[in-house]
DNA sequence: CAGAAAATGGATTGTCCGATCCAGAAATAG
DNA sequence: CTATTTCTGGATCGGACAATCCATTTTCTG
């Protein structure tokens, strides 16, 4: 609300409060991170964020816009190539990579701020809210445009949003659990059911019985599928 | 560790502190939630809640007990029956109501704790795993039995991960929302998906084009997989 | 070059919170 | 009945925390 004039220096600071906030709160919560914590993380003065931020409040509610736009910025190369097989299996490689790359920790920048505000900061629910619908438009673009091409046979908005879904539950229960394949294992089942849906041969990783989650071998029941698509 | 003689009356005023904590932590977060405010909630005194634990973490890690059987216990009815298609939708039948009842409110109790504690505290988080697997093994349970008679043609042990996952994604974004659709999709696609890959004959729900998801017609393609089955 | 506005430094304040302490009451065991 | 253990009451302490205040420096504007 407040159109507060920034100087260059003024608007660097205040960047660099946000972004200190940011990676404090998404690594001890948000009530665990004190004004202190940040003044100290950015070598600023306790003046200095109260001069940008009039209270922890919004500081919050700036963070939680910052961490929308890196979770959407992460992901820009990919989010315009969902529209077919193998660039979901691209953009699932992108997820599933990165968390291993930060050992299976965090989870998901979004997700931790809004399960942490969701039952007590309406504001801030409604903020996280609001970028997790940025996220889930991105999917689903994706995924209409495959339907609008005749070569997705399911409902589209649904698929989108239990993908997004599926991730999210992923993130959680890999970053409890120290290990990526509950992110692996959500991202595959929901990207093998939209296989199935597919007009397009995928490079199926259907499983067919116990170990079979490598088996890169199309199915019996996905070839039947393909033929029915295609003689249909 | 210390395994400390209690009377029936102590017996009883632990538990209440118990219970008390559990469903404060649950509304407004563990952080924020105080001592205080549990003494208050119970009607204790402050020297009663320091009698039957050591610290605020020791009292942690019981709420974190409680709620895991509290959980296992509101599912026990359905967890033996997950073997059959009707029985997953009857136990999703429960889980979305649940929510609905609860007018999307709170998200997961494990998952919620798990999520608040995963990066800052070892000891919590190990103990939310050890409940998530316990809540996972009953879930594959299930899905092994209808593997092994032969009903299931894909891997149990990823698909009862991928459910459970699906499930924790759908009911964090269902609290975010507000809204119960996340959940509903979220575990419908991964239903679809086992049905999909059963020899039983499912009421699918597989949503063919927009609006469909309430949409119960057989798809042909689960015709053709059924066809598949029966006949090889 | 003024004068105004923005940015910074750092001490301070009042409150809250986890934890401790010292009793005394109630229950149990011998 | 009595000694011992368990249970309860409530005051209190030291530290941490969000937020305020006032002064000073830096930057912008006309």
């Amino acid at each position: 609300m407040s159109a507060k004039r920034l100087t260059a220096k003024g608007e660097a600071t205040r960047h660099r409060i946000v972004v200190a906030a940011a990676q404090l709160m998404y690594e001890q919560g948000i009530s665990d991170t004190t004004m202190e914590d940040m003044r100290a993380a950015t070598g600023a003065s306790s003046s200095q964020i109260y001069h940008y931020f009039a209270d922890k409040q919004a500081l919050l509610l700036a963070v939680i816009d910052y961490q929308t736009g890196a979770v959407l910025d992460l992901q820009a190369p990919h989010l315009d190539h969902l529209d077919t097989i193998s660039g979901l299996r691209a953009w699932r490689d992108l997820l599933v990579g990165n968390q291993k790359r930060l050992q299976c920790r965090g989870g998901c920048p979004i997700g931790t701020l809004g399960s942490q505000t969701a039952e007590t900061n309406p504001e801030a629910r409604l903020a996280v809210a609001s970028g997790y619908l940025r996220w889930e438009n991105a999917i689903r673009a994706g995924l209409t445009a495959m339907y609008s091409r005749g070569n997705l046979n399911g409902n589209p908005d649904d698929l989108a949003l239990a993908l997004l879904t599926a991730l999210q539950g992923g993130l959680l229960m890999t970053k409890i659990h120290r290990d990526v394949r509950p992110l692996e294992v959500a991202l595959d089942t929901v990207l093998d059911r939209i296989s199935s849906l597919s007009r397009t041969l995928p490079a199926v990783t259907t499983n067919r019985g116990r170990g079979g989650r490598t088996d890169r071998r199309l199915s019996a029941a996905s070839t039947l599928i393909e033929q029915t698509f295609t003689s249909g």
